[in-house]
DNA sequence: GCAAGGTC
């Protein structure tokens, strides 16, 4: 069997189609992982790297005294399977292979995921012949070529590739270790730190810094209007920006009349059809559509998987020669752009576009298939539509302009205009995203005279440098050779979710500011982009054979013993260096009680915003749990109590936006406080002036200070704050219900907790005591399903039940045999005979006496009377001694209270009988015995 | 829990 294994299950089924020409391919799914077979070829796609380097074993804690961040730099390192099934599936395959063709992708990552499968291909099979086909398109003529052309595996490339990965490991993990340690920072907080990310960081930093710093600088523009048979013209000063005021004044006060039309040249200009869609341009000119980077390249590789257009994921700008042109053109024949297509096939350039990186991974994007608005919906569509336009494009000829240089004299100031006017659109024609503006002037002679419409001095400031949009830092990272096709975009993406850039345009926290000073100080190789630089020329060497795989690491580990030298010696200034500059991100605002900062503080689960004055001051604002979300500061300020928004963020939920932490501190209390029968607006907004939104802030004021707070007499006051406890007691007794309902009732879609809980208040069930005495009805009402209800209202008897007992003072162990007994309500214990209870829960009968004496009291019921264990014992036997009184009646005489001969005695058997379900003639009979 | 690089 001959395996081949493609870098993707998308490029396995192609290669597989072409291979096997007018032959069938049969598919096959093996757990998820999909096969395409045919003659004694069988194709299997990877997914890219199948496995991960890692450190070996010993090093997962990072507090570790041993095995310090310092110390994996040293640390041997493993690779890991991250596709098990992929690959076992090759391993097994490879079994039963007799020729092995590794036809990744056509690049350094490419051949080090085709070492990779090379490994586990001898891992199983150590004497199969295993060789390499090599293609830049998955077009029928390049596959067949390489597949006639097998070479051997580049082992240099691919070290140089493994070379990458160890350096970035042992550099980032260990960077990232050192940094979020030193800052005291762990679990989602912690501070990563990569050769990538990190210089891309330390630009968007740079960016801002340029900003602050910019000092504007006052210009003047002088331009003045003029007109030819009714066409107006609008000529510059040929001074440009004038920066001296009075230079510029004078030259507004020298033009005059008469304006003569001095020069005019006449030329024309090239204007230059775009090259082909690399991963780069097209994100840029996607973004130009509205479409965010992951945005953009999300709905191309949608596009890509359906067969619309080809791999997004390119470097190249040049069509390879086996990319049949014409035949794409004939596939987007018929459909929406058939009059499009039909002119660039006339007036086809004679060779299509090329820009300047030339590469042999991919093709440039195109689109590969016909597609119609309707079937791709409208995102899609702009995505696929763009492409095809641009390929277009790229085979449609120059536009042409003819332009106009007009130079004017007024008076001895010297002014110019300039005009363009779009002689042929070529390209334009079929590419409408960026817009031709044509300035046509009017026909001018040399020496004729016009007239000053007006003359106008403008104002105006230089302007600091923009900050970077996401398309705009892309192409950045791109030009310093950060990242890659495939990462470039994913960068952006983890320095906002690591909260150190946010916005659009990107702008940095306080956190990423904060890394990149600390980077910067003491590390700042990691922090420039030459970093990259110079790993890239070691490739090369690697590459070339110049240098060995080891050789180059073991420079680099070196690099970073010396980097981590400088970090041990500054470790602790480094942490509060960190830590000063990014307090401030928890810092919301003033404090409407004391003027202090507020800050939102984390301890353990829960979180609350407090007061940097305390323990003076106390004001605090409890927030949601951090199951909810992590409670973070964001950019929008409260312009009533000018506090920072606050949004809890959770991983894989929307966020929660809280907005002003004061107002939805106060909106969520409002309800309480009305609880209060004694409220009025008037009162409410005096507590409000001072700082007091909560009921149990009222319940725990002393009755004087709250008299003086709100202007009230003492007794008033007293009032308040009891009736401030009432509110507490029901709400209290309303959170309890819920997590009571919670625990039983599980939720679904429309049935919300909340909704419950709702509904339950509105038929006057708002604790758990209402909830027992309750019936099924109304529980339906609420919307809980019978069985639910069911379950709900016997375990809310249940509890209140031994609440009640519990209460009257019936110690626990009891109150398990009362509960395994049956007999665990007060109504049992103050009904039911004393006998009977001890019988039923083999509870010592003096003691049974004991609690049900406890919950008479509680209930103002009389207590029977006591009945000894030496006369519980004696009278059973009396009662057994009776010929044909068993155990079993004994127990059922209990009910009715007769436990020994004397009470059986005087019983009325007709009332004894109606109780215990003896018949009246037997009972009849063991009184008789008796007597 | 860490990087960057593939792929989805």
């Amino acid at each position: 069997m001959h395996l081949i294994i493609a870098e993707k299950n998308i490029s396995a089924n192609r290669i597989a189609q072409i291979l096997a020409g007018n032959e069938k391919v049969r598919a096959k799914k093996d757990g998820k992982v999909s096969t395409y077979s045919f003659d004694t070829k069988t194709v299997v796609g990877l997914k890219g790297h199948v496995v991960e380097v890692d450190f070996e074993p010993g090093y997962t804690n990072w507090r570790s005294e041993t095995h310090t961040p310092r110390t994996l730099i040293d640390a041997g390192i493993v690779k890991k399977p991250t596709e098990k099934k992929i690959v076992s599936l090759i391993q097994k395959l490879s079994k039963k292979a007799d020729l092995v063709t590794i036809a990744t992708d056509y690049d350094t990552e490419g051949e080090l995921i085709g070492k990779e499968a090379y490994e586990l291909v001898r891992a199983v099979n150590p004497g199969v012949r295993i060789n390499r086909a090599r293609f830049s398109a998955i077009t029928p003529a390049e596959i067949r070529t390489a597949f006639e052309n097998l070479t051997d595996l580049d082992f240099d490339l691919a070290s140089a590739g493994e070379a990458r990965q160890t350096v970035d490991l042992m550099w980032g993990a260990a960077l990232t270790r050192f940094i979020s340690l030193a800052a005291r920072r762990g679990g989602t907080n912690i501070l990563s730190v990569g050769r990538v990310q990190s210089p891309t960081l330390a630009m968007i930093v740079e960016r801002e810094r340029e900003i602050e710093s910019f000092v504007p600088q006052t210009y003047w523009m002088l331009s003045l209007a003029t007109e030819k048979d009714g066409v107006p013209i609008e000529a510059r000063h040929t001074a440009g920006r004038f920066t001296d005021h009075e230079a510029a004044l004078a030259a507004e006060a020298g033009t005059k009349e008469p304006l003569v039309v001095a020069d005019i040249k006449e030329g024309q200009k090239n204007d230059r059809a775009p090259t082909p869609f690399d991963t780069t341009t097209f994100i840029v000119a996607a973004s130009r559509l509205g479409l965010s980077a992951a945005n953009a390249m999300r709905l191309a590789e949608d596009l890509y998987m359906n067969g619309y257009i080809s791999y997004p994921r390119t470097d190249n700008t040049v069509y390879p020669k086996s990319l049949n042109l014409n035949a794409i053109l004939n596939t987007l024949k018929g459909g929406v752009f058939d009059k499009d297509v039909a002119w660039v096939q006339q007036n086809r350039r004679p060779v299509p576009t090329r820009g300047k990186k030339e590469s042999t991974d991919h093709p440039p994007i195109h689109p590969t298939g016909s597609a119609t608005r309707e079937a791709l919906g409208q995102d899609r569509w702009k995505v696929y539509e763009l492409v095809v336009r641009r390929f277009l494009a790229t085979l449609s000829p120059d536009a042409k302009w003819a332009t106009t240089r007009c130079t004017f004299d007024a008076s001895g100031e010297p002014y110019k205009a300039t005009g363009g006017r779009l002689l042929y659109a070529g390209w334009r024609r079929v590419y409408p995203y960026s817009e031709a503006k044509e300035n046509i002037l009017p026909v001018l002679a040399p020496g004729e005279r016009l007239p000053i419409k007006k003359v106008s001095l403008e104002e105006k400031e230089t302007q600091p440098p923009a900050r970077y949009s996401q398309s705009r830092l892309i192409q950045v990272m791109e030009e310093h050779g950060l990242g890659t096709k495939s990462t470039r975009h994913e960068v952006i993406g983890k320095l906002v979710s690591r909260r150190y850039v946010e916005g659009n345009p990107l702008r940095p926290t306080l956190v990423g500011r904060a890394v990149i000073d600390a980077l910067d100080n003491h590390a700042e190789t990691i922090t420039e982009p030459e970093m990259t630089r110079t790993l890239e020329e070691h490739m090369e060497f690697i590459k070339q054979s110049r240098r060995s795989r080891d050789d180059v690491v073991t420079e680099s580990r070196e690099m970073l013993h010396r980097v981590f030298d400088k970090l041990e010696a500054h470790k602790s200034e480094i942490g509060t260096e960190i830590m000063e500059q990014t307090a401030e991100e928890h810092t919301v605002g003033p404090c409407p009680a004391c003027g202090h900062d507020l800050r939102i503080r984390h301890i353990g689960v829960s979180q609350f915003i407090g007061c940097t004055g305390y323990p003076e001051c106390r004001f605090n604002i409890s927030l949601p749990g951090s199951t909810w979300g992590k409670a973070i500061r964001v950019e929008a300020t409260c312009p009533e109590h000018n506090l920072s928004h606050v949004r809890l963020i959770r991983k894989g939920a929307r966020p929660w936006d809280i907005g002003c932490p004061l107002c939805s501190h106060i909106a969520s209390n409002v309800e309480a406080l009305r609880m209060m029968p004694s409220m009025t607006d008037d009162l409410m907004q005096r507590l409000h002036a001072h700082h007091i939104y909560t009921v149990s802030e009222i319940a725990g004021m002393q009755p004087e200070d709250l008299a003086n707070t709100v202007d009230v007499d003492t007794k008033e006051a007293a009032q308040l704050a009891r009736e401030a406890e009432d509110a507490l007691e029901v709400l209290r007794r309303r959170s309890e219900l819920r997590k009571f309902v919670r625990k039983i009732v599980p939720p679904r879609r429309g049935r919300s907790h909340a909704k419950i809980i709702k509904n339950l208040l509105e038929q006057g069930i708002g604790d758990i005591h209402a909830l027992s005495v309750a019936d099924i009805a109304a529980l339906k009402k609420a919307g809980i399903p019978e069985t639910a209800g069911t379950e709900l209202l016997e375990s809310a008897r249940g509890l209140c039940n031994e609440r009640a007992l519990r209460e009257a003072g019936v110690p626990a162990v009891s109150l398990k045999k009362y509960q395994a007994g049956g007999v665990a309500s007060p109504d049992d214990l103050c009904y039911l005979p004393i006998p009977y209870l001890a019988s039923k829960t083999g509870i010592n009968p003096e003691t049974v006496h004991k609690h049900v004496d406890l919950v008479c009291r509680h209930r103002g019921r009389p207590t029977p009377q006591k009945i000894t264990k030496p006369m519980f014992e004696r009278g059973r036997k009396e009662l057994l001694e009776i010929p044909g009184l068993g155990e079993a009646t004994v127990d059922r005489l209990y009910l009715a209270g007769i436990y020994d001969a004397a009470t059986l005695r005087e019983a009325n058997p007709e009332e004894i009988s109606s109780i215990t379900g003896i018949p009246k003639a037997r009972l009849r009979d063991y009184i008789g015995h008796l007597k």
